[in-house]
DNA sequence: AGCGCTGTGTGCGCTATCAGACAGTCGCTC
DNA sequence: GAGCGACTGTCTGATAGCGCACACAGCGCT
């Protein structure tokens, strides 16, 4: 699909700030969060079993109803999970960050994907085989706590989701997403163009064209070709629906 | 909720056939399918510990955010799990009928539910105590297998819904959701009004007005008062949006 | 400088659905 | 048999979003 490869994040230093990229530092935390809740024992064993990768944008890591052969825990980069309808990608329904690992369903004895798994920021990710992984989360009891809470939240966003999607509007589905992409970004500026927000929304190009140049207008975010940068994050949470606001109970209330 | 008290399953005997009210007999079974496909042992165990209830229409076994104190597998009833926004519940994303159980987070060691659960069809079903359950579960290995297998199920049928209500029109999606109860409710007529329909799909009642009255006139479905009966199964599969049929294979794939 | 691709803005007509209101009709109850 | 509540059908006007098409601007490449 075209739209997967128009899509790249922007790596290169801001030339104001001349040092970092990075609006909101988040540079102390190298590590995935679910990794970093396990006890020390378990993490080691854990992290001897990773070998370290680069997410590639646009890279499909997974497909539905084929086996994943690799569990991930994101670390800088970020994955989107998609719905298909009719044998087609055509809506995103979830999105998996440092926050979470993609691949928690082998939790449940199943092998199998149940969704796209599209990386949408590159960065770094730990990467585990399946089997081995499995070996390990039967050792570890952390970890499956870990899991099961993880799997549990993703369950209630999934149906949050459902429910946004059915009654807000482009505009304020729009500020939560791009707020929900700058959280697993740790960047204030990335790349992103009209057309794949149009994609991940599921609407047209024009209905984001629409949105994004009223945010513009009101000075919440920036963006050219593709270039987009968050202007007033607290703006944006206004402009936002509340599901942004209910994901981040959730997360906190379950994750933490 | 005045809708929750509008709803109720036909349970007399039809004029026509005068013996069984089931257009469709499913008498042989008068199980669970989470239960039957335990072991004779384990089945025995669990069921030891199951009380059985008869599902009111209209009742809300759970909130979203409260503790479930039972967990309850259904046999000849229905739920509905509805989704909310702003608190108050809009939509529904998820049946459990036969097929499965409520409760299924607990295996996730999360207690709190995750959604409303509404009594959809009246009916008998097994209900444990969580506690109690949680109990069993570890004991019981053959459990958490099915549990697991279940809430993947569970998932991918979420994710599926969220992509359907963005794509689909309310025609497909009634047709899809009288077929969903009618599997469940094990009669090819129930009740239901316009006014409950529109709730469970998120829409107003006029548009269930013209897309109930289309099925009627193409003779798929009868209905009067809240009387509905499916009248054409095969036209009403083909009427429906692929959504069904995607569902029915996910259930057979993986929960049996 | 010229070309082509990508990204963005716009216009037009259309459809599905929404919001609110109202009327008819059936069935139960008093 | 009168009254009332529940259920259904219909009307009017508004709107969010769709499909399609096109124009234009920035950017890289030759």
């Amino acid at each position: 699909m075209l739209l997967f490869d128009s899509r790249s994040i922007v790596r290169s230093p801001s030339s104001l700030e001349g040092v970092s990229f990075h609006g909101r530092a988040r540079l102390a935390t190298v590590e995935n969060h679910l990794i970093e809740s396990l006890p020390r024992k378990d993490r080691l064993r854990l992290l001897a079993l990773c070998e370290p990768v680069q997410l590639v944008l646009a890279e499909v890591l997974c497909h539905p109803g084929k086996p994943t052969r690799h569990v991930y825990f994101p670390v800088e980069g970020f994955i989107s999970l998609v719905a298909q309808i009719d044998g087609k990608p055509v809506l995103e329904v979830g999105m998996v960050g440092r926050e979470g690992m993609l691949g928690a369903q082998v939790a449940l004895g199943v092998v199998t994907a149940p969704l796209h798994a599209l990386v949408q920021g590159s960065g770094t990710a730990w990467r585990i085989d399946t089997k081995a992984f499995l070996g390990e989360l039967a050792r570890s009891e952390a970890l499956q706590r870990g899991l099961n809470r993880y799997l549990y939240v993703l369950m209630v966003q999934l149906a949050a989701s459902a429910a946004c999607l059915r009654f807000h509007q482009i505009g304020p589905r729009l500020a939560r997403w791009l707020l929900m992409s700058q959280d697993r970004a740790h960047a204030d500026s990335f790349h992103v163009t009209q057309e794949f927000l149009a994609y991940m929304l599921g609407v047209r190009r024009v209905g984001i064209t629409a949105a994004a140049s009223a945010l513009q207008r009101t000075g919440l975010i920036e963006y050219h070709r593709g270039e987009l940068t968050v202007l007033d994050r607290g703006g944006l949470e206004a402009a936002a629906c509340a599901c942004y606001a209910t994901d981040q109970r959730t997360y906190a209330e379950l994750l933490k």
